[in-house]
DNA sequence: CTTATGATAATTTTT
DNA sequence: TTATCATAAG
């Protein structure tokens, strides 16, 4: 069969797979990808499967994409019937079609978690809650993890809770309430309205279980309690529901995810068969094998054995530097010299660091030496003001209840309707039980001055005048009547000076993505409405751009470069300061391990002795993970035989677990010496790196 | 209602 | 360093 040609066994495994549970532990750089599109091709070509019938689910929209792209090449046709997606994406196809059984509006716009904390600080002035007491950005992060635990406000707190739970569960009321009016849903609300529609509305989940008769989930150690549910009602009990995850690259638990998701895939459905892809095709020895002895540092791990056919290649490089200025020189100087040896082009080389505030200084730096760069840093894209006013405007016209646009935009361009007149209009829609819009409707009601009263109403017939636009027209049509009609353009081509002229630019960009966008009027808006909302970070990475990258850690995952730079590896930064519990530092870990698994080449880890932050001058240490492994594990003259030493002759494999019988488990981190003058070093968790002779002490093998 | 000013706060990762 | 917020003057 030649779908299966190139493929090992156990990846030829994972693609043959027939009926029922698979758990697919995917290593870094062992196939993934291929594994995932090489089964779905197999399911259609060989199996018979209609595309109609499968499900593939993705974390972000960029590997949807890519997804799509393989299994259509591999076919030779296109599949519009087979759906993949992102989470997210594929709940509000869902919810679009069937919400309304939960007594939603089809018609509901997705707030963002900048709109979704607006309306937080909104709810807290009204219930007089002090937002220096209670921080609107706590509560947010409480209603969030709430919600990921499928917790309506009903059943957030059984009993009485906290100062802070107490609160919480006030505003989550009223949010839930104002959400309802608004016909907004959250990102949370996408997947727990799903999951409510399947368990509320049995007929609906039965249509989609007969439909998904295959579903397929990428990155499944990113799950969260929703998500898991989510796919567990929908795979039913023996549903042929196929995971694919890697526990060591589980770095979104800050939102919600929960790894236990994956750990206990075996359990959650006992037929399962699991297949462990442990070759690695992407990194050189020495840098998988550094990875390797950082994350055995972890506890609890599933131990995998990663294998590299790939030769020794040059050690993890360390490098420390005096501040992040010569940090940032170093990382352009050794790219110009890369490049000028001919060895790689930019577009092979990539920097990461921990925090996006990191990147600015090597920003300039790069600006500076004309080196071509493109930066990971897309919802920037988004937050801007007039990308955020256009879009407002936008979604007034696709659901005019969403009250935050409307407080958004009915000042925007200054229009002389301040405070008190949105004031009085929300005290007018209070009063008579309707929404803000229907308010403006009837503006003449409204206790107001009779020149604020025809401001208002002024407004009211603009927005009715757009309205009228949407249908039959394009997107981009529709855009420009709104830049025409209210005068944000002209407001922008007034004030001539240079940021305005980039605004103007930022908003030509966002046409660019309006014009991907096919068909005309309701369909088309709504469309690229959801679409703008759902962007990942990730997914403004264009491809067909040349030039150096530069991102965070967490935006690296699922990707691959030749030559990577980790900058900023110091204490605070990697584990960051606010990583403090033992699982937040273990996540820390695998986030470090995430960035150096995508090296094939060469690997640098550099940090500065002082660095400024939020203006301010700090003297920083290096991070306490470049210490867990021994950057030269290989010798670069003799790859494979001394790869064959460590792995047959020795009874303590690098890497491996021992049992100290006084100082507990330790990790083998390197060795010296033979027979019984063999000595090793050991790296204890709490106790720091001592040398052992062997033969003085009763040192046991685990695993 | 608008604008300017200065204080103040908050700074992790993101669908 | 930056964004956001409150206050007071125009």
């Amino acid at each position: 069969m030649e779908l299966l040609d190139g493929l090992n066994e156990p990846q030829q495994k994972a693609v043959t797979h027939e009926e029922g549970p698979l758990l697919i532990l995917a290593g870094a750089g062992s196939g993934k990808t291929r594994v995932i599109t090489y089964r779905l091709a197999y399911l259609v070509k060989e199996r018979g499967v209609s595309p109609y019938n499968i499900l593939a689910v993705t974390f972000t929209n960029k590997a949807a994409e890519e997804m799509q792209e393989r299994v259509d090449n591999l076919l030779g046709y296109s599949t519009s019937s087979l759906w993949i997606g992102t989470f997210h994406a594929i709940s509000v196809k869902i919810l679009r079609q069937d919400i309304e059984h939960l007594g939603y509006d089809k018609n509901f716009v997705i707030y963002d978690t900048r709109e979704q904390e607006i309306l937080l600080k909104n709810i807290m002035a009204r219930l007089r809650i002090d937002p220096t007491e209670v921080h609107p950005r706590a509560v947010q992060r409480e209603i969030s993890r709430a919600k990921t635990l499928l917790k309506t406000p009903e059943r957030y707190l059984v009993k009485t809770g906290s100062f802070f739970q107490e609160a919480v569960l006030k505003v989550y009321q009223e949010y839930e309430k104002e959400m309802k009016k608004s016909r907004a849903l959250d990102f949370d609300d996408l997947i727990m309205k799903t999951v409510q529609l399947f368990v509320y509305v049995p007929a609906v989940l039965d249509r989609y279980q007969h439909r998904f008769k295959h579903l397929l989930v990428d990155e499944y150690q990113d799950v969260n309690h929703a998500q898991y549910r989510w796919i567990n009602l929908l795979a039913g009990r023996n549903g042929n529901l196929c995971v694919v995850g890697d526990p060591d690259q589980a770095i979104y638990g800050f939102r919600g995810a929960d790894i236990k998701n994956i750990l206990s895939f075996e359990e959650d459905y006992p037929q399962a068969r699991v297949v462990r892809l442990e070759e690695n095709y992407r990194s050189s020895a020495n840098i998988l094998s550094s990875a390797q002895e950082l994350i055995q540092w972890n506890l609890g791990r599933k131990e995998k054995a990663l294998r590299t056919q790939r030769g020794a290649g040059p050690p993890v490089m360390i490098r420390e530097f005096a501040s992040e200025g010569e940090e940032a020189s170093f990382v352009v100087e050794e790219s110009q010299e890369l490049i000028k040896k001919r060895q790689y082009q930019e577009k092979d080389i990539a920097i990461f660091y921990r925090t996006n505030a990191q990147s600015r200084i090597l920003e300039d730096s790069l600006m500076k030496a004309a080196i071509p760069y493109r930066i990971v840093k897309g919802l920037r894209f988004y937050e801007r003001k007039e990308v955020r006013d256009l879009l407002a405007y936008l979604k007034i016209l696709y659901n005019p209840e969403d009250k935050l646009s409307l407080q958004r935009i009915i000042n925007t361009p200054r229009r002389g309707i301040g405070k008190a007149s949105w004031e009085a209009l929300l005290d007018e829609a209070e009063r008579l039980g309707i929404t803000p819009y229907e308010a403006l409707s009837r503006s003449q009601d409204i206790d107001l001055s009779s020149r604020q009263r025809s401001r208002l109403q002024k407004f009211y017939e603009l927005i009715e005048d757009l309205r009228r636009e949407i249908a039959g027209n394009e997107i981009d049509h529709l855009a420009h009547k709104v830049l025409g009609k209210t005068g944000l353009m002209r407001e922008l081509e007034e004030e001539g000076t240079d940021d305005a002229r980039s605004r103007i630019e930022n908003i030509q960009e966002l046409f660019n993505v309006m014009q991907e966008v096919d068909g005309v009027g309701m369909e088309a808006l709504e469309e690229f409405l959801a679409g703008v909302a759902l962007v990942a970070e990730i997914d403004t990475l264009d491809p067909e751009k040349g030039g150096l990258t530069l991102m965070t850690l967490h935006a690296s995952k699922g990707l691959e470069f030749p030559v990577v730079f980790m900058v900023g590896m110091e204490d605070g930064f990697c584990p960051h300061s606010l990583s403090t519990e033992p699982e937040e530092k273990e996540e820390e870990r695998r986030l470090c391990y995430v960035g150096m698994t995508r090296a094939k080449d060469r690997l640098y880890m550099t940090w500065a002795h002082s660095r400024q932050i939020y203006g301010n001058r700090f003297s920083r240490e290096p991070s306490s993970f470049l210490q867990e492994f021994s950057p030269e594990t290989f010798q670069e003259e003799d790859p494979e035989s001394s790869e064959g030493k460590v792995e047959s002759k020795e009874d303590f494999p690098l890497g491996s677990k021992v049992l100290h019988p006084t100082l507990g488990i330790a990790t083998v981190i390197s060795k010296k010496g033979k027979g019984d003058k063999l000595t090793l070093t050991l790296a204890f968790p709490n106790k720091g790196i001592k040398d052992i002779m062997v033969d003085y002490v009763d040192l046991e093998v685990l695993n």
